[in-house]
Formats: C-alpha cells, sequence, structure tokens
DNA sequence: GTTCAAATTATACAGTTGCATAAATAGCCG
DNA sequence: CGGCTATTTATGCAACTGTATAATTTGAAC
C-alpha cells in the first residue's frame, strides 16, 4: 500500500498549522480557495485530519478569524509598548504611538485586509461570526479607550463613561479607515503621511464637542 | 413535457435582474452562497441564462461589484447635491453635505458593508477586480479632490496638485473608516454623533501641516 | 519489547458546483 | 399568419465539496 508517512505533532502545533494554512489559503485564493484539501495540503497532511481537531470546516474559519485579530491587536499593543520612548511617554504620545503602530507594517499589510475583509463579509451571514467579531471590535477599543482616559486624566479633562465610550468609538473608526487606505492604496502615500494624518485627526476628535459648519 | 413558460425581457432588464440576483445572494448567504444556480432562482430564470448574458460567473460578479461602488458614489453625489441648502452653500458647506451624505443611509448601510468587504476581500485574488477597485477608488476619491480644491480656491489658500491629492487620499480615509464603523456598530452612536465626527475630522486633516506631539 | 491510546491516513459517498450543449419557445418582421 | 432569430429552458457532465468511517501508524508508558 505505501501509505504516507507521517510524525505525531506536538500539543497544539498542528491546531496552529491548520489555522496558518486557513490563513494561507484564504489570503490567496478567497475563502473559495479555502476548501478542506488545499488547507490540508498546505498544513502538510491529508483532508481528514481537519476533522479530528475542528467539527467541522466553519468552526477553522471561526478560529482564523479569532486568530487574526487577537495578532492584530497584540501585535498593534506591542509595537506601540515596545517603541523606546514609551516607558517615560506622556498619555497622549502614548496614545500617538498607538496610532503611529497601528497605522505601519506590519499591521498595514494587504494580506491581512484581504483575511479581515473575508471576515467581516460573513458577519451579517454567521451570527457566530459575528459574535468574534464583536468581542474581537471591543478588545480594540477597549484598548483605545483606556489611553483616552488616561489622556483626560492627565490633562486635567473630565468626561462622563458615555462620553469616553463615544470617543474611543470615533477614534477606532479614525485608526481603522486610514489603516484600510494604508492597506489598499499603500503605494499612495509614505508611511509617515498616513501616521501624520491620524495623529492629528484623533486630536481633533478629541477636542471638545463646539458649533460646527453645516 | 411541460415545459416552464417566460417571456423575453426588455432590453438590458434581464441582465440587470441576473446583477440584482447576485447582490442578494452575496449579501444573504455570502460569496459560497451565491452560486449560479442561487442567482438564476432569485432572478426568476433558469441556470443556464446566466452564460447567455455573461461568460461566466466571474464576469457576472464583476459586473455586480462595478454596480454596487458606481451606485453608492452616484447615492453620495445625488442626496448631497439634492439637500435644499445646496444651492447657496459654500464649498467648506458643500463639502461638509458631501460628509453628511456618505455617512448617512441609506450610504450607512449593513447589506453594502457585506458586499463591499466581498469584493474587497477579492481585490488581491482577482486582478479584475482590483482593475474595478482601483476605477471606482479613483471615481469617489475624485469627486472629494474636486471638493477640497473649490474649498482652498474659495478661501484663498494655495495647494500644489499633490497636495491637493494627499488632501483628497486623507480625507478619503476618514470618510471610509467613519462610513465602515457606522455600518458595523450602527447601533452604538446616534447618526447625527457620526457625520458631526466626520465633519470634525475633516476639517481638522485639511488644516496645513504643522509641528506635532510624538 | 509489547501494548495501547492518540494521531494520522485512506477511501468512499452523496450533494453541489460551473459550464457546455441541445432543444424549445417567444415575439417581431414580413 | 408564417418564418426567423434572439432569448430562454432543460439536461447532462466531470470536477469538486464537506463529511463520515475504517484502517493504519506512531510514540510513549510500562
Amino acid at each position: 500500500m505505501a501509505r504516507r508517512s507521517f510524525h505525531h505533532a506536538p500539543e497544539g502545533a498542528r491546531r496552529q498549522d491548520l489555522i496558518n494554512a486557513t490563513l494561507d489559503c484564504i489570503a490567496e485564493n478567497g475563502l473559495q480557495g479555502a476548501t478542506v484539501r488545499q488547507i490540508a495540503l498546505r498544513a502538510g497532511v491529508t483532508a481528514g485530519l481537519i476533522r479530528y481537531y475542528f467539527p467541522g470546516k466553519d468552526e477553522l474559519v471561526h478560529a482564523a478569524y479569532g486568530e487574526t485579530m487577537n495578532r492584530m491587536t497584540g501585535q498593534v499593543k506591542f509595537l506601540a509598548e515596545q517603541t523606546a520612548s514609551y516607558e517615560h511617554a506622556n498619555p497622549r504620545q502614548r496614545l500617538a504611538l498607538f496610532v503611529e503602530a497601528s497605522l505601519s507594517p506590519p499591521v498595514v499589510d494587504a494580506r491581512t485586509l484581504s483575511l479581515w475583509a473575508t471576515f467581516i463579509s460573513l458577519i451579517h451571514v454567521d451570527p457566530a461570526m459575528a459574535a468574534i467579531h464583536k468581542e474581537s471590535y471591543l478588545a480594540f477599543r477597549n484598548e483605545v479607550e483606556r489611553l483616552i482616559a488616561s489622556v483626560f486624566n492627565d490633562e486635567g479633562k473630565s468626561a462622563t463613561k458615555a462620553e469616553l465610550a463615544k470617543y474611543a468609538i470615533a477614534v477606532n473608526a479614525v485608526i481603522d479607515g486610514l489603516w484600510l487606505e494604508g492597506c489598499l492604496a499603500g503605494d499612495m502615500f509614505a508611511e509617515n503621511d498616513l501616521v501624520s494624518i491620524g495623529i492629528k485627526a484623533v486630536e481633533a476628535v478629541l477636542k471638545p464637542e463646539e458649533a460646527e459648519t453645516a
């Protein structure tokens, strides 16, 4: 029979391989290209094994989504906090570093955008995807909110919990939009442009409400 | 045999039906749910007819993408220009109306987001989708750029062509981000919040470059 | 070394997919 | 009203899909 040889992977590694393979497939050929067979091929195993680690293909995709979003938020936090000046930076500067990390590679990246868009497109199709979205969205937004709260606190401004949440939503939106633009049209800006635009826009959004033109 | 009865559709109508059916399928069940048979069912025809109007399923999806983006840009322009105050508004106010139209229903809409995300996810998979993206992106951005140019001109500010493009990219990004947020988390803001945040952020982005905090 | 559970492969299956082709109909032109 | 062409349906097909199941192999415990 000449059966294919294999080895037992260490705890959790195979599962991770399958998730990574799924992300590769989706990024390169879209969700349509992420078939159980293609995924298995990428992961260097046979298709049946997927069902040993996941109840079905859907759950594998869910895991891939969660993983992607965790990585993104984690990367932003890590990059910001790992910056040399972070330790003795004031809250406003820390927020700027967070924005900078969000709008620079490797967070700004065409492949990540493809994955993200694929998952977003399923939010209104699959309730489980919606739940993952909500959770990961809030995780990121909470980081933003914490930073904003620090800024306000540091500068002696006061804001209700609801106001704070509103600011966080707005800042999050600005970051997302520039991130999107950077991923899609990365060649159109110098990288620094994106960051400086982001910081300027975020500061504007954080200014207290005034009478406005319209 | 009792063959199914049918009627000849007027010029272009059948093609449009197929595009609409495709959009319905994608919005409700994702790209995976947009099979030729499902699309035909929705359109009230049989599957084979798709190949009479389109070389293949891919081209149908391309047409659906182009249509979606044209509609969005068209809607924004229409809503802005149709506003009562538009006629005697100054350029800055017209830009604000454009932002407002971009960040209000029916442009801000969960279904449209699903469609948009599906298409975006294919940009790096299918070069034809990339071309459609580029074209529709520029069409929207050109509108933004024209409005900005008017503002600058009206207020006696000068800007090079390159600077103008950069401002347009930035403003576009801010609009996109808030649009995204509005579609995803529509229930979290009052609609007016989104608009006022958008206008504030856009105005900030248009302020001339200064020394910045970082 | 044997034993044995856990990990992996192999195969089979019923349903679905996009597409090709042939047959049938509709409705306009004369 | 008879014919003709554009439009539409019907059917078939080969490839592919996710999943179920059984057979095999691995590697660690003893």
